[in-house]
DNA sequence: GGTCACACGATTGTTCAACAATAAGTAGGT
DNA sequence: ACCTACTTATTGTTGAACAATCGTGTGACC
């Protein structure tokens, strides 16, 4: 205790700080609560899904910085643990780690939607035509559908955004490769990167509902070639939409 | 420069160090040496790269622990340094991790291989299907080719399997996604590690040479339909026959 | 002799404390 | 106003310590 760091006087500085970040961090105490000793799992794997709701919630603005010191205080774990949860993330994309500066949110550029939509092309286009759809997995497809036209009549925004990813994401599962699972995981992530802070949006999802719905009647009835064609109609409006929205 | 970092005291404690299972030290401390102090770059990113050569030269094989402290000792960097460095091996699914066991060199399984070439068909064909192929890109295909014969004829496979997968990789990136370029990386470091360990095999890959060469052709001529339709079979014939191989 | 329980030892997971190295902010001189 | 040097804050890395867990060997008991 001889030596006096920064975070030990940090606390009453932010709190007598008025108007410069005081804000900001009462947000970040909203949402970064301390652990609860919960399950036995690593301790960086919770820390980093503490981090990972908290983003994809929009809690966290793309641009933001995440401060060591500050984010081990709020979550009463060392350094060393937000540091290997820090990596998680980016690995997942979520966050970018610049040299000696810091991570940060990462900030979704044009050229990061071009690139999602790439890679869902050939993604979910490659699902569809290399491999058959049992019925079990047209039903899961048609459950899921089911409960974003109810999301949709509720006005549930989130939850049909959250059912238009789930749709999506059980499309490249028929692939059966973990390994693509946890790339669309990945551009799904990014793809909520892309909405985060800017829910006032009008409804960019219920449009695509529909579509979902078209494409798992086209499966269900095996018609693969109509369903690819769609699919990548599908894909190529979804991009020149939300590019267009992003643009102004 | 001033500071005496605890890779320039390594070399004498390693090789002071006796050894309880001489063999095993003595091959881990040929691949393991000590890190120089090259670049500035992080050193877990430089640990990584060490671990990452050994592993996929064969020098390490599946199976094999990681103990913490033995590499530890070997590199002369803090075990925190070095589960950073874990951290991104896992991510790259070249090593597993054990909670409260350790890590271990990843076995790859036969549905191991059977994942792989599903991830290349939809990624590979994909790329084809989706993008242009412009001459410079060609050029640069035919090229890698042309290395791959040089190999070929000098019996070289080590460089004939380096120019294998250098093609394939190219190949992906022309759908111009460093996602998909990170994925087909992973994949085709799980390849060298199917590889790893059974460098008596004849020669896997001087049959894909000309496979190669061929879709390269078909590719400057833009037929387009022709060379998809060539890599499909392509891929489906290599799993097969690397099936084939590791049943027997 | 076989089996179960328990204690011991080794290894991993996490924290705390410290220091080096880089970046950012600030004061001072011109 | 601009450049420079100093100060400060933050990140990167190490070391030591301790808790938690796994594996193993040993001994009691049947």
């Amino acid at each position: 205790m001889s030596r006096l760091t920064p975070h030990d006087v940090a606390p009453t500085s932010s709190a007598a700080a008025p108007g410069t970040s005081a804000d900001l961090t009462d947000v970040w105490d909203q949402w970064l609560a301390p652990l609860e000793a919960a399950d036995h799992a690593y301790v960086p794997v919770r820390v980093a899904g503490v981090l990972r709701r908290a983003i994809s919630a929009g809690q966290i603005l793309p641009g933001s910085k995440l401060p060591e010191v500050k984010i081990t205080d709020r979550l009463g774990v060392s350094r060393h643990t937000l540091r290997s949860a820090f990596q998680m993330l980016a690995a997942d994309g979520l966050v970018d780690r610049q040299p000696n500066r810091g991570v940060f949110v990462h900030e979704p550029t044009g050229e990061d939607v071009r690139e999602i939509y790439r890679i869902r092309l050939i993604l979910e286009t490659g699902a569809v035509r290399t491999t058959v759809f049992p019925p079990e997995a047209v039903q899961q497809l048609k459950q899921i559908t089911r409960g974003a036209e109810r999301a949709r009549e509720a006005g549930d925004v989130p939850a049909m955004a959250q059912a238009n990813q789930a749709f999506h994401q059980r499309l490249v599962a028929q692939a059966r490769s973990p390994m693509l699972d946890e790339l669309m995981s990945k551009v799904l992530a990014r793809m909520r990167l892309v909405f985060a802070g800017r829910r006032g949006d009008p409804d960019f999802h219920s449009t695509y509902v529909a579509g979902n719905v078209k494409l798992a009647d086209l499966l269900s009835r095996d018609q693969r070639q109509e369903a690819e064609e769609h699919l990548v109609n599908y894909l190529l409006s979804a991009e020149r939409d939300l590019l267009r929205r992003l643009e102004n």
